[in-house]
DNA sequence: AAACAGGCCTAAA
DNA sequence: TTTAGGCCTGTT
């Protein structure tokens, strides 16, 4: 198999928030992993790819093709995220914030991939959610050659689909095996169709995700902003949770923040972290 | 050792 | 419609 990954690549100058550290680790993806150099290596639509910022440079490595098809969409680069952080700097809170989480972006992530890998995340810290999905990937992802190494592109819905609870147990997911296959199964069955659902409304997005076993609105509300790309999704975990009752009591809405309270929302979740 | 972790489900008020 | 307890696994 030809590796033209390791022979090409793509660079673009980015005066706009573009910090790789921020954008990986600030808990919205779990399949990018940092180097020794601070480049970071991961794989998307089935895509490898190596990322290096130097300046305001960006490197990926791949063909001008691949840019445009994958990855201008995956890193929402035809939005501005200066202009987006302003918008949000609403009170001082959110001020400080969206200072501190300034290079942050929203990965438009696979839809399948959202769903399942936050169908992983519940109840389990960022490690092991990386864990599971790594051995996912591993034992049921098409292999792909990448710098003289073999990574897995995230597993079909399909084969998902076909998979029986006891195949899981060697990702160790524990209750959320029959959750994986359940998903993979409505979306192959037809009572779920992932792609389709970017068109409609949020509304009713989160309904029909919430119809699946084993999801609930934290969950719905990640695979509506991080994979369908709908902003103004609002997943509330335990931190958000804290950082919402800390800074603004009981009467908090996250239409403030509208059309962009999703971004808003991992501004809140990484800054709340961030003070432990 | 026992509690807890980036939820969700079900049963019971 | 809200609340408690249980759930796999892993870490503290």
């Amino acid at each position: 198999m030809t590796d033209p990954a390791e022979k090409t690549a793509v660079t673009f100058y980015c005066d706009d928030d573009f910090d790789l550290e921020k954008i990986f680790e600030c808990g919205q993806c779990f399949r990018w992993n940092r180097d020794e150099d601070g480049s970071y290596t991961g794989v998307a639509f089935k895509k490898a790819a190596r990322i290096t910022k130097t300046g305001d440079d960006i490197t990926i490595s791949g063909t001008k093709e691949d840019m445009d098809s994958v990855w201008r969409r995956y890193f929402d680069l035809d939005r501005r995220y200066d202009e987006v952080r302003k918008s949000l700097a609403l009170d001082d809170y959110m001020t400080a914030a969206t200072e501190y989480g300034a290079g942050i972006r929203i990965l438009r992530q696979e839809p399948w991939e959202a769903l399942c890998s936050f169908i992983i995340s519940q109840c389990n810290n960022i490690p092991r959610i990386k864990g599971i999905v790594e051995r996912f990937c591993e034992k049921f992802g098409d292999p792909i050659p990448f710098e003289g190494k073999t990574v897995y592109a995230f597993p079909d819905i399909e084969k998902t689909a076909g998979l029986k609870e006891e195949d899981l147990c060697c990702l160790r997911c524990g209750y959320r095996a029959p959750y994986i296959i359940e998903a993979a199964r409505a979306v192959t069955e037809g009572k779920l169709d992932l792609n389709e659902l970017s068109n409609g409304s949020f509304e009713e997005a989160l309904c029909a995700l919430k119809g699946i076993k084993g999801i609930g609105d934290k969950v719905a509300n990640c695979v509506i902003l991080f994979g369908l790309g709908m902003t103004d999704a609002f997943p509330r975990d335990v931190w958000i949770k804290r950082a919402v009752k800390e800074h603004y009591g009981c009467d908090f809405t996250p239409e403030i923040f509208t059309p962009n309270a999703g971004i808003a929302q991992q501004y809140m979740f990484y800054y709340r972290r961030a003070e432990g």
